[in-house]
DNA sequence: GATCTTTTATGAACGTGTTCATTTTTAATC
DNA sequence: GATTAAAAATGAACACGTTCATAAAAGATC
C-alpha cells in the first residue's frame, strides 16, 4: 500500500492537461476512420435500404471491425443520422435562404417545405424510416443534433411569421411559437401521409397541394365568418 | 406415377368444403389460446414495458411455445397492438359517447382528446413506443385494424365539426374531413411533445392546457384581423 | 527511448425477434 | 373406425444488433 500511494503523490497535477488538442495521429485517424464509416454506411443505406443494412456490412465496407463502428455511433439509428443530419441541415439551410418574397403566407410555407418534401421523396423507404423513428429520438449525440435542428426550424418558421405580421398579411395575436409549432404539426402529419399514402412513387405536386391547402385551413381559422 | 395421378382424380371436389365453421374443438381451442396470450402479454407489456418483454417471456407464461405466438401475431409489435387495439377503441367510444355540450368547438375536442391523455399517460413508456411505431404502421391485420380506427376518429371529429358548423358555433367553407386532419395533426403533435419532455410524470392539466391554446389558434387562424 | 496512462480498435459472445421443417391434433371422407 | 387432408403447434436454428474484456496504438512524462 505504501508504494501505490507514493505513486498517487507522485503524479503530477493532471487537471491542467485534461483537453487533448484536435492534432496528432489520433485525431487524423479518427477523421479519415469515420469518413470511411460515413461513407459505407451512406452508401448501403441507399443501396439496401435501412432494414437490409447490417451492421456488419456497413464495417466490412468500411474496413473496420465490427466494434468500432460503435465507437462512433451509439447505435445502427444512430449511424443513419450520422449521415442524415447534415443533409437535413444542408435542405434546410436552403431552404429557409431562398424563401420567395411577394407571395402569400401559405405559399411561403409551402416554398420552405417543398425542399423537405423533395429530400424525402428521394429516398421513401428510408424517409419512412427517418419519420418514424424521429419520434421521441432524445437520446445519443445525433439525436440531440436532430432536436438543435428542429429547434431551428421552428425558430426560422416564428421569424417568418413575425416578419409577414409586421407586414399585415396575417394578424394573429398568439405567439409565433405556438403558431411555429402548428405549422410544424401540418407539415409533419402531411409529409407522413403523404409517403404512407403514395407507396413507391409520392407526387410531389400532389402531396404539396394537399399541404397547402392544409396550411390555408390553419391561416383561416375555423370560427365563424362575420357577416 | 399412374397412381398419384389416380389419387388425383378420386379426389372429390374439395373446393365446396372451403369454409371452416367456427365451432368444435378447434375454433375453442384457437380462441383459449388467444385469450390466454392476450393475458400474458398484456401482464407483461405492463409490467416490463415494450423492450424488456421477450415473446419468450410471453410464451411461458401463456403456456405455449415460442413459435405458436406468430401464428396469432404477425410480430412482436402485432402482439402488442393486438392488446392495445382493443382498449384505444374502447378510450374512443367513451370519448366521443360524452362529448359535452353547450361549451365552445374548443373545449369540445379537448373533451375528446383528454380521454387519450388520460389513457397514454397511464403507461408512458408503451405509450412511446406506440406513438412511435403507429408511424406507417400499415401491414399486419392489427395494423389495418388501427388504420380502421383512425378513420373512424376522424369521421367523429369530421361530425362533430358539421354540428358545430350547423349551429354557427365555427364557420370555415373547408371540407371537414380536411379539417379533420388539421385538428389530428395537431393532437398527434401536442400528445407527442407532452410525452417526449415531460418524461417521468406527465402532467394532464398542462398538456390540455397547450392542446387548447393550439386548438385556438387553429380556430381563430392566422389571417390578418379585419379592422 | 523507456515507462506509464489514456484512448481507440477488435471480434467473440450474448440474448434477441423471427422463421420453418417437422410433428401433433382436428376435421373430412369413405 | 380407418384413411386421407388440413390446420395448428412446436422448438431448434438463424441472423441480427449490441456489449465488453482484451489488445493495440498514441500520448505524456521522466
Amino acid at each position: 500500500m505504501p508504494s501505490s500511494s507514493r505513486r498517487l503523490v507522485a503524479k503530477p497535477t493532471p487537471a491542467l492537461t485534461v483537453r487533448v488538442p484536435e492534432t496528432g495521429a489520433r485525431a487524423r485517424g479518427k477523421a479519415r476512420k469515420l469518413a470511411k464509416i460515413r461513407r459505407a454506411a451512406r452508401e448501403l443505406f441507399i443501396e439496401k435500404g435501412y432494414d437490409h443494412t447490417t451492421p456488419r456490412a456497413i464495417a466490412r465496407r468500411a474496413g473496420v471491425a465490427l466494434g468500432t463502428l460503435f465507437t462512433y455511433a451509439a447505435d445502427k439509428r444512430d449511424l443513419l443520422f450520422l449521415i442524415f443530419n447534415d443533409e437535413l441541415e444542408d435542405v434546410a439551410a436552403r431552404a429557409f435562404a431562398s424563401v420567395p418574397e411577394n407571395v402569400s403566407f401559405a405559399d411561403q410555407l409551402v416554398g420552405i417545405f417543398r425542399a423537405f418534401y423533395i429530400f424525402f421523396a428521394k429516398q421513401p423507404d428510408l424517409a419512412r424510416f427517418m419519420l418514424r423513428e424521429l419520434t421521441f429520438y432524445i437520446e445519443g449525440p445525433e439525436a440531440r443534433r436532430f432536436q438543435k435542428h428542429r429547434e431551428k426550424i421552428l425558430a426560422g418558421l416564428a421569424a417568418l411569421e413575425d416578419r409577414a405580421k409586421s407586414e399585415g398579411r396575417i394578424g394573429s395575436n398568439e405567439d409565433s411559437a405556438i403558431a411555429a409549432m402548428a405549422i410544424w404539426a401540418i407539415y409533419a402529419s402531411e409529409i407522413r401521409r403523404w409517403l404512407g399514402d403514395e407507396k413507391n412513387a409520392p407526387d410531389l405536386a400532389r402531396g404539396l397541394a394537399a399541404l397547402r391547402r392544409a396550411f390555408a385551413l390553419l391561416i383561416n381559422g375555423l370560427k365563424p365568418r362575420v357577416e
